[in-house]
RNA sequence: GCCGGCGUGGCGGAACUGGCAGACGCCCGGGACUUAAAAUCCCGUGGGUAGCGAUACCCGUACCGGUUCGAUUCCGGUCGCCGGCACCA
């Protein structure tokens, strides 16, 4: 009898020899030829709250991942570090009355143990912590570089800010008008900040997409997010003036349509148009839309607005056109004014139906003009109409060719707009980089010089946020006041920190040079190990981090310190695990599961396995603690017919060499094709039918059964490495190459094909695997011949596949 | 509102480019071993009708229709759920 499978024992005796011996060299250190394979995770930030199961599913599936490669012969960087600056790291501190650096430390302290229970294969002598000094030197550099290209300027102007977490926030950072953090309603704020130029980045953001092996779904939202679109810009003069109005409109087809035109509340003009008997009107509305919050706006069912009693000039056809005020209209979008063509344009329509402004129906709806208009018609399909010498154009070409027809008009030109916003890139916290920045009454804002980054973060008595737009440093006196790098004058540092997602946006270039003081990367090892083949992350970050980490890329792409422009290849969004009917696990809601008991009840490669065998790893997947009993059972099973068949010692028969070579073929394929449950499954199922032919000899042959244990070592590897050296071999498992199979043994000679009547199926025939069709057909028929009652129609063969006879 | 994705047993899910629907597992039921229990092993398990029975037939992949010898898979429509954007002119 062998000994029962302990996994205790046994993952207790793999950690140490791994710690001692890792299985992944580094790059180069085995003196052989390989490529370098880079599977990165998106680091966690250390929360004290620890790691729970939905957590591990990502780590496992990373790690799965690498230790693949690994056997396909790469060399693999896989590090892991800590997002530690920002809102969640500060605000726990803050609840814990602690500071938070020693929060920040302890933390990190908890989690990385829970980590190291995954037993991956991180490289831990590439960590990294964004909240170190000589980590975020380098954050602040390139802030610095930024700023000496003119990509990171200070601007004032309403900007989105969070009443609950103190803070300004970028326009990625409101979701549904609610701060992403902590969901409270975002107000606005007239701040002076810092601004990323990310705009400047749009069209390549947007083009580079086509390069990225990355799920269809993130481009989607990062081109939706950028969100360009083609137009013109028309200039509309302002009645009995010198002045004019300048529009945005993708619609310039319609321009023979617009019978008003309507200003953001906040436009340059708006209250200088206001005639003198609609002043007081106008300054009231313009007053009100500015107290109004982004979910006020939002909300407003209907639509406002005021007319300012001047009118502009159509310049195509010279129409006197009324110009209104709506806090509908955009401030910052296009040139925060439009043309209205209420026929056209949903929003135009309601507002023109609300203030009784004229309807001209310029497209031809299904080739007529509609009678009682009730609502806009949209679509750019359709004849033009009541568009003087536009008439009988097709409107979908006219979009297309009017903004040059209006350029060479001298009325306007062709443009492009884009949703993207420049990256509001100040905070008002402490926990943060501090921006590297003086004010100097005479030299204007100075970069702190490169030498003397790092930037230190003062200690501080108060953390706490101030509300009050300043950031808690601008207390600290001693701090604050410094002398200009430049004139030597007496001047103020910034006081503003970074956003959480400044060290997130370029930590992957740091892992594989973090102790370089003189660079961010050396070229050597930018080229030796960047940039990231293949990225690991759920979906949350679609258009934060990952277009951030975009920016930055190129950005240093464009500078020079990197030689690619874009840094994952690959991306891979895992879903979701969650309580109970979906729930998302949390604290508050009670329904968190720890990793930690499962560990310690069924092991490391149970839990790893299981992990995988709950669903399709990029969908959410409901936790249920039950089906680890599944993968549990599996490995028992597993390691009794390996030691058994240990003992046995047998000779392959055909069955085993068949089944073998179909076993390599099956799981390489659905591995390659990511579909990590069932390549769980297909394991269950092989180890079953093994056990099934191990019943009449005893066990099944060394190779096979040594075949297996590679296949199973990047998920389960403590068992792996047990059978690997219960077979004898003192060398790890992981020095293997991933096996590969032969087509010609995988070959059945008998093989079983269903036959059908009428597409219903009747029988099962086993024929020889080189019969023919007529063959096949004969013998298929035979088999069901007294079911063929009516005339024969028609009778095919897909071969190996079917036999259908079809018959009245 | 616009744009994506998804609907398969009691449950998680499988089915590669149209070819035996329900692999694998959980739960559940029956049996073996045991003084007993746990563990382990074996058998059953979509629904229905007929039969003591091995079995036979019918219905079944959200719903309605189409293409096809054949549809979970392709096409059109309806309903439901999930995700993204949300006055971007």
């Amino acid at each position: 009898m062998s000994v029962p499978y302990n996994h205790k024992a046994i993952e207790a005796k793999w950690r140490v020899k791994w710690e001692e011996n890792p299985v992944n060299p580094k790059v180069g250190e085995d003196g052989k030829e390989k490529e370098k394979y880079y599977c990165l995770d998106m680091f966690p930030y250390p929360s004290g709250n620890g790691l729970h199961v939905g957590h591990w599913r990502g780590y496992v599936i990373s790690d799965v991942w690498s230790r693949y490669k690994l056997l396909k012969g790469y060399y693999i960087i896989h590090p892991m570090g800590w997002d530690a600056f920002g809102l969640p790291a500060e605000n726990y501190a803050i609840k814990m009355g602690v500071h938070p650096s020693i929060s920040t430390e302890s933390n990190v302290t908890n989690i990385k143990r829970q980590i190291q229970d995954i037993a991956a294969i991180y490289d831990w002598d590439m960590e990294v912590n964004t909240t170190d000094p000589e980590f975020y030197k380098w954050t602040q550099w390139i802030f610095v570089q930024m700023f000496k290209k003119g990509l990171a300027y200070e601007k004032e102007f309403p900007i989105n800010w969070c009443p609950s977490c103190k803070t300004g926030l970028a326009n990625e950072e409101v979701v549904n008008g609610k701060c992403e953090r902590c969901g409270a309603e975002v107000t606005k704020k007239n701040l002076r900040q810092w601004m990323l130029r990310i705009t400047k980045y749009a069209d390549r953001l947007l083009s580079d997409l086509d390069k990225l092996d990355w799920p269809e779904k993130v481009k989607k939202m990062q081109t939706d997010w950028i969100g360009k679109s083609y137009g013109a810009e028309v200039d509309f003069p302002v009645e009995n003036s010198d002045q004019k109005i300048t529009v945005y409109t993708t619609r310039p087809d319609t321009l023979h349509g617009a019978t008003f035109m309507v200003l953001a509340p906040e436009h340059t003009l708006a209250a200088s148009l206001a005639t003198p008997e609609n002043k007081e009107a106008v300054e009231q509305y313009i007053f009100d839309a500015s107290m109004k919050s982004n979910v006020d706006r939002l909300q407003d069912k209907e639509k406002t607005g005021v007319f300012t009693g001047s009118y502009c000039i159509n310049p195509l056809n010279g129409a006197k056109v009324p110009v209104w005020l709506s806090d509908y209209v955009l401030a910052d979008y296009g040139t925060g004014a439009i043309m209205c063509v209420p026929a056209h344009d949903d929003r135009d329509f309601e507002f023109a139906t609300k203030f009784g402004l004229p309807i001209i129906q310029v497209i031809a709806k299904d080739g007529k003009e509609i009678e009682n208009m009730t609502e806009a018609y949209t679509a750019a399909v359709g004849t033009m109409i009541n568009s003087g010498e536009w008439n009988g154009m097709e409107s979908s070409v006219l979009k297309k060719e009017a903004p040059h027809m209006i350029e060479k008009m001298g009325i306007g030109h062709a443009t492009v707009n884009y949703k993207l916003r420049d990256w509001v890139f100040s905070r008002q916290r402490y926990w943060g980089e501090p921006i590297p920045i003086v004010h100097c009454p005479k030299c204007g804002n100075v970069p702190v010089p490169e030498e003397e980054l790092p930037l230190r973060l003062p200690e501080v008595e108060s953390y706490q946020p101030t509300g009050t737009g300043e950031s808690p440093l601008a207390a600290i006196d001693e701090w604050v006041n410094c002398k200009c790098p430049v004139c030597g004058a007496a001047a103020k540092r910034e006081t503003n920190t970074m956003p959480q997602w400044a060290g997130s946006s370029w930590y992957f270039l740091r892992y594989v040079d973090n102790k370089n003081s003189e660079e961010l990367v050396s070229k050597e090892k930018a080229d030796k190990y960047l940039p990231v083949d293949m990225y690991i992350g759920g979906v949350e970050h679609a258009v934060l981090h990952l277009l951030y980490s975009r920016f930055y890329t190129k950005f240093l792409y464009d500078i020079g310190a990197v030689d690619f422009d874009e840094p994952f290849h690959k991306l891979f969004n895992q879903g979701m695990i969650t309580g109970k009917n979906g729930i998302k696990m949390s604290k508050s809601k009670g329904n968190v599961v720890s990793p930690d008991d499962l560990v310690n009840d069924y092991g490391c490669d149970s839990l790893r396995m299981y992990e995988l065998f709950v669903g399709p790893p990029e969908l959410d997947a409901e936790w249920d603690d039950r089906g680890i009993d599944g993968v549990n059972r599996f490995l028992k099973r597993f390691w009794k017919l390996a030691m058994d068949s240990k003992e046995a010692a047998v000779e392959a028969t055909p069955d085993m060499v068949k089944l073998r070579h179909k076993m390599v073929f099956d799981i390489t394929q659905r591995l390659e094709s990511f579909s990590l449950n069932t390549v769980i499954s297909g394991f269950m199922e092989y180890n079953n039918k093994f056990v099934n032919l191990a019943k009449t000899c005893g066990g099944i042959d060394k190779e096979t059964i040594e075949t297996f244990t590679i296949l199973l070592a990047p998920f389960a590897p403590h068992i792996s490495e047990e059978v690997w050296e219960e077979y004898g071999h003192n060398k790890t498992i992981f020095t293997q190459q991933w096996p590969s199979h032969d087509e010609s043994a995988m070959q059945e000679d008998q093989i079983e094909i269903p036959v059908q009547i009428n597409g219903k199926t009747r029988a099962v025939v086993s024929v020889a695997a080189s019969v023919t069709k007529e063959e096949a057909i004969a013998a298929g028929k035979e088999l069901i011949a007294d079911k063929l009652t009516g005339t024969i129609v028609k009778e095919i063969y897909v071969p190996g596949k079917i036999i259908n006879i079809v018959q009245k």
